[in-house]
RNA sequence: GGCGGUGUAGCUCAGGUGGUAGAGCAGCGGACUCAUAAGCCGCGGGCCGGGGGUUCGAGACCCUCCACCGCCA
């Protein structure tokens, strides 16, 4: 029998605008439930939204609509994301389904047959906005402590659960399993919690205050209170939701994700209430970090709200997922600005793993008319061997990594690999073995090594990036099906038989430009009015790679016109040290100039360029070459060698535009 | 105020049970050309927050001070 694994994230309150925060938690679980499947697992992935609450019922006042229909408005957009973002939930659950709101009633119907709830008169400072009780020590000048906004006194009769009664067991608990609640600082914080005298809790609110909830089964003018609501849905949606027809077994769940900031009530409330009722207490509880943006706390105030929508549209999906994990130990805090995202995408997801498997891809064709070969033993060294043996080890120490929610390991000794591919590519040099016909056993091996090696490579990404490991896997040929379970073991080194061609295909990561601050979501939220939004958020223009592929994709003139081309004359031109093929050269570009480093110099003698007039691209970024920083380049015919630089028919002034 | 954590190369961080400091990024230099101007190779004297102590020997153990962070009040 299959193991069973079954995650979840939090449900979302639903009148939130998705960001960054929704996304990394929903990512997460979306990761374990991929890498679980595949190893063949039985496993449910259930996600949803919270959709009571007073500002759901004041949202949908001022919308002047009913509030499930202003849930109905907006559940789409958390779906939309999800589903842009690859998230594979087994279950979609919302409070305010009916199956889940007739499970809360049994829960509590339960708890009261046990005598678990009582009635008590409570007063307190009641913030409207944050839904919560301040006792008066919390309460600053009559304020929020945690909104700032001003609170009420407010006396009522409330329905309250006996969670003191569980203090001891809790605690018992927490000490007996370590792998309760993670990582361990956020365990201890709990114990510390649990030092002082837990206090019993409030389930319910007056209808009369709020009526958006779910009623109380045993007394019909209270509803209960939006934590008990929530929290529940982790089992009822295995009642009713997803295709496992055995679903509920699934309890307890292997493990829940949350935000630090709501570990407690996941910790102390839901552990408390399942112990009321006598069920057994998920396997664990994982408290992940929060993400700053620039360094700074996000918020909508600030306008620095990082959209996920926007971070897709310009880096992808898998990109998105890669660096949120990739970035940041799960449990610790992280910072997210452009600039990190950039430079992580260029350097790991587009120099080395894009790069390698487009450099492999190229020689495979230009050496082996894209058939991939056997590998001969008899010319196998101890380089392939330790590449095999890195490849092997990769499934289980990703599981290892998994296992501990280390995501972001996981992801390093991919990496590794990635890296250790392209030494091996340097070492054995293919492109010399094909200069030789004798070494031409040696050359089959190598590339088989290359090709396995990607293969091991697909299969290990496939949970993390999901596309990627699809493109990898048509490019290669491979007539696996990654989506069923493939992993098991781990895949076993020449155990493929490579039957169909590779194809080289367009750059699994192009380079990128570093965009302008285009991923901050305006402040507003969608439900606000429009006239608050007048900016429009242009995205960055992304500059257009220079692939000479024969499938290079059409552009339209639009991006064509990102290109700005000069007529520009050549002042100076002298050779880069230690170059053969580098010239340093002075140019005017008409408005200023420039200092252009041009690969030429095989073709063209430095003294014979002098007053040539020639034409450039002016709004390059500059780059160093050999150290010596470029600020432009200059445009020449040729595939691989440089035949003859661009120039102009007529007499014409320099600096003039070139379209 | 109570409890806990952190402070190591420009940046982000590793450094079981003590033996004279490491990785990635950035920077500099080199050889090459299969590849997305990518990749590969080489180059790291940083008072290991300050002070004191234990020890033959401490980034690592103890004490103390300083700074920052988290949970609770």
């Amino acid at each position: 029998m299959p193991n069973r694994f079954y995650v979840t994230t939090p449900i979302y309150y639903v009148n939130d605008v998705p960001h960054i925060g929704h996304a990394y938690t929903t990512i997460a679980a979306d990761v374990l439930a991929r890498f679980y499947r595949l190893r063949g697992d039985d496993v449910f992935f259930l996600t949803g939204l919270d959709e009571h609450g007073q500002k759901v019922q004041q949202a949908a006042a001022k919308a002047e609509i009913d509030p499930q229909a202003h849930c109905d408005r907006l559940m789409p957009t958390f779906k939309d994301l999800w589903t842009k973002l690859d998230i594979s939930y087994d279950g979609f659950i919302r409070t305010t389904d009916p199956q889940h709101q007739a499970v809360v009633q049994r829960c509590l119907q339960t708890l009261h047959d046990k005598g678990l709830i009582y009635q008590a008169e409570y007063t307190g400072w009641y913030c409207t906005f944050d839904e919560r009780f301040w006792t008066e020590k919390d309460v600053e000048q009559g304020l929020c402590p945690d909104c700032q906004r001003p609170v009420e006194q407010v006396s009522e009769r409330n329905y309250f659960f006996r969670m003191s009664q569980f203090q001891d067991r809790l605690k018992k608990h927490i000490h007996v399993h370590p792998e309760f609640i993670q990582p361990d600082s956020r365990r201890n914080e709990v114990l510390g919690f649990l030092q002082k005298p837990l206090e019993d809790l409030s389930i319910s609110r007056p209808k009369s205050r709020l009526s958006w909830g779910i009623e109380l089964p045993f007394d019909k003018d209270c509803v209960t209170y939006v934590w008990f609501d929530a929290l529940v849905n982790y089992f009822s949606g295995l009642d009713y939701l997803g295709t496992h027809a055995n679903a509920p077994a699934f309890w307890p769940a292997s493990v829940h994700l949350v935000g630090k900031d709501i570990l407690t009530t996941h910790a102390v409330y839901w552990s408390t209430m399942l112990m009321g009722m006598e069920r057994p207490l998920p396997q664990s509880i994982f408290a992940h970090g929060w993400w700053t943006v620039d360094g700074e706390k996000m918020s909508k105030s600030r306008g620095n709200v990082v959209d996920p929508f926007a971070m897709i549209k310009e880096f992808g999906t898998d990109a998105f997922r890669y660096f949120l994990l990739r970035q940041v130990p799960f449990g610790q805090d992280g910072d997210f600005s452009l600039s990190s995202f950039h430079s992580r995408y260029q350097a790991e997801l587009a120099n080395d793993l894009g790069n390698l498997v487009s450099r492999t891809l190229a020689m495979l064709g230009n050496f082996s008319q894209h058939m991939v070969p056997r590998s001969d033993p008899q010319t196998e060294t101890d380089l392939d061997h330790s590449l095999q043996q890195t490849a092997s080890a990769l499934s289980e120490k990703i599981e290892q990594h998994l296992r501990a929610l280390e995501f972001h390991r996981a992801l390093e000794a991919i990496l590794g690999l990635v890296q250790m591919a392209n030494q091996y590519i340097d070492k054995t040099a293919p492109w010399i073995l094909a200069k030789d016909p004798e070494k031409k056993s040696r050359l089959q091996t190598v590339l088989f090594h290359l090709v396995e090696s990607l293969r091991f490579l697909t299969l290990a990404l496939a949970p993390f990036m999901p596309h990627t490991a699809e493109t990898m896997k048509t490019r290669l040929g491979l007539t696996v099906d990654i989506s069923t379970p493939t992993l098991g073991k781990g895949p076993i080194w020449g155990e493929y038989d490579y039957i169909h061609p590779v194809t080289k295909g367009t750059s699994l990561f192009p380079k990128k430009d570093l965009p302008s601050t285009s991923a901050h979501q305006p402040a507003s939220s969608p439900t606000a009015s429009p006239t608050t939004e007048k900016k429009i958020d242009k995205a960055t223009p992304q500059s257009p790679s220079a692939s000479t592929d024969s499938d290079t994709p059409l552009i339209g003139i639009d991006e064509f016109q990102k290109v700005q081309l000069k007529v520009a004359k050549i002042l100076e031109a002298e050779r880069v040290p230690k170059s053969s093929k580098l010239l340093k050269l002075q140019v005017d570009i008409g408005t200023e100039k420039r200092q252009i480093v041009a690969g030429i110099g095989k073709k063209y003698a430095p003294e014979e360029l002098i007053g040539k007039t020639i034409v450039v691209v002016a709004n390059l970024k500059p780059a160093k070459l050999m150290g010596i920083e470029s600020q432009g380049m200059v445009l020449a015919a040729g595939e691989k060698e440089v035949l003859s630089l661009l120039t102009v028919q007529e007499e014409v002034q320099t600096g003039s535009k070139v379209k």
